[in-house]
RNA sequence: GCCGAGAUGGCCCAGCCCGGUAAGGCGCGAGCCUGGAAAGCUCGUGGCGGUCUCCGCCUCGGGAGUUCAAAUCUCCCUCUCGGCGCCA
């Protein structure tokens, strides 16, 4: 969440960027009003509080008439207190409500914009192979070498699920230790979590309640499939606070994520768009001080793993509009398919400022006798999984219908080279 | 799932039976002392708000209740640990 600070002092600003980021921000009067009224009764429900304290501590001294009177008239001053109270938990449910739902502040150097439209292609890299035959589509190839089977996906879990077999299997087992062992050697931490997070963990990293209905629930414990590893991975440290010399902390995790995809989207077919996949991620805890440049050092590290693989790729500078809710700054690493003739996001690099240590209380200490201030997280996938397969499967694509393995791979593929020989 | 024990400031822990200003220790910091350090001693060390060198309120897992007053009493819930059961 925001600073509410800077909704009280600066409205117009807050106005001003809701609109940028396509928010409503009508609702923001209702915010003010009931802010004027708790901050109000706070101050009137203190100082009977204080009333109420003082005289607590005398009223064992009293004796007789002097006693019962003083009990008499703290009577009357508890039940204004809860008269209070009661309205400021209405009030309170108004700010919260309010508050988690404000996207964060965009960082100055990102593009105001509207949509896609208005992103910055800030890079493109690698060359798009020309081919001397028409190259086909990652899931007609995937079929044809029965290397993803999507029929018993559906029939095991439904539309949107597939099942990887042969070397498609050991190609995915492939790039997550790939991907893994280079952010290992890029000085990132592994770690292997719950794929299934709490409340408090998705309020945290500002999934709940924005995307809440992305996401699978499991009503019966209130607890939630794990969107996107850095739910997981930020929350490890949720309420807590770091010595200055333990920052920074960067950690890589491979995870499955899982999004109900809810509503209608276009570029179902094959492994572009499905319900579970796998990702391995990078996230960091940094001091506030240059958070932005080391987005800058995340989104290299992704795009290491990408240029090790020999994919052509382009990085996008997302405009106001197209970011997603936390983040303050975000790149997207595009990949190329050629089947398809377009391009695949393959990873999202954000910088999320202080808006997720503000949720989840992650803070550290300046110094050690000053008061501790909120972190900066960062967050950036290193990469989601299916739709580097397919890049890979449509980039790698031979005449004869089998696919080359880059060469990075196949160490993990006990040597082999080609997918289909 | 059943039974039992727990949850107190950054960490540990007392207070709870018997309601009345949350004690002490560790760690960390500042100061004193020292040639320097250690030890020792003194002070500080959660959050929010304000009229911001000061003052106030809140904070004992969460919520509700009883009470003039709740860490303390009552009820509900969550989580952790141990035992039993089930189990890869």
């Amino acid at each position: 969440m925001i600073d509410v600070n800077i909704i009280r002092q600066d409205p117009e600003k807050i106005r001003d960027m809701l609109k940028n980021r396509n928010y409503p921000y009508d609702a923001l009067n209702g915010f003010l009003e009931a802010d004027e009224e708790w901050r109000l009764l706070t101050d009137k429900g203190n100082a009977l509080r204080k009333e109420r304290n003082d005289v607590s501590k005398l009223i064992p001294e009293l004796k007789g008439d002097k006693k019962t009177k003083k009990i008499d008239e703290m009577r009357l001053v508890s039940d204004k207190i809860r008269e209070i109270d009661s309205r400021l938990a209405e009030l309170d449910g108004i700010r919260e409500e309010f508050v988690l739902n404000i996207p964060n502040i965009p960082h100055h150097t990102v593009p105001l914009g509207k949509d896609s439209n208005d992103n910055v292609i800030v890079g493109q890299h690698g060359v798009l192979r020309k081919f001397d035959f028409e190259p086909k589509e990652h899931y007609e190839i995937a079929e044809s070498l029965d290397i993803i089977d999507f029929e018993r996906g559906v029939k095991v879990a439904g539309s949107g699920f597939y099942v990887l077999k042969g070397d498609g299997a050991k190609l995915e087992r492939a790039l997550i230790n790939y991907m893994l062992d280079m952010h290992d050697d890029q000085g990132y931490k592994e770690v292997f979590t719950p794929v299934i997070v709490n409340r408090d963990a998705v309020i945290g990293t500002g999934q709940y309640p924005n995307m809440k209905d992305d996401m699978y629930w499991i009503e019966r414990d209130d607890l939630w499939l794990n969107p996107t590893a850095e739910v997981p991975v930020t929350n490890m440290h949720r309420n807590e606070i770091f010595d200055r010399n333990e920052l920074p902390i960067s950690y890589t995790a491979y995870l499955p994520s899982f999004r109900r995809e809810a509503g209608k989207h276009s570029d179902t077919k094959g492994i572009i768009r499905v319900h579970e996949f796998n990702k391995v991620e990078m996230v960091k805890f940094v001091h506030p001080d240059g958070s932005f440049d080391v987005l800058e050092e995340l989104r290299e590290n992704a795009e290491e793993v990408i240029r090790g693989l020999g994919l052509p790729y382009r990085v996008i500078l997302l405009c106001t509009g197209d970011m997603g809710f936390a983040a303050a700054k975000c790149y997207d690493l595009e990949l190329y398919a050629p089947g398809k003739k377009g391009w695949l996001e393959a990873s999202s690099c954000s910088c999320v400022s202080d808006f997720q240590a503000r949720r989840a209380g992650i803070k550290f200490r300046p110094e050690p006798h000053l008061k501790s201030e909120f972190v900066h997280t960062l967050n950036g996938s290193g990469l989601a999984l299916p739709r580097t397969m397919a890049a890979i499967l449509e980039n790698c694509q031979n005449k004869d219908g089998t696919v080359t393995i880059p060469e990075a791979l196949r160490p993990y593929m006990r040597g082999r080279e080609i997918i289909g020989r």
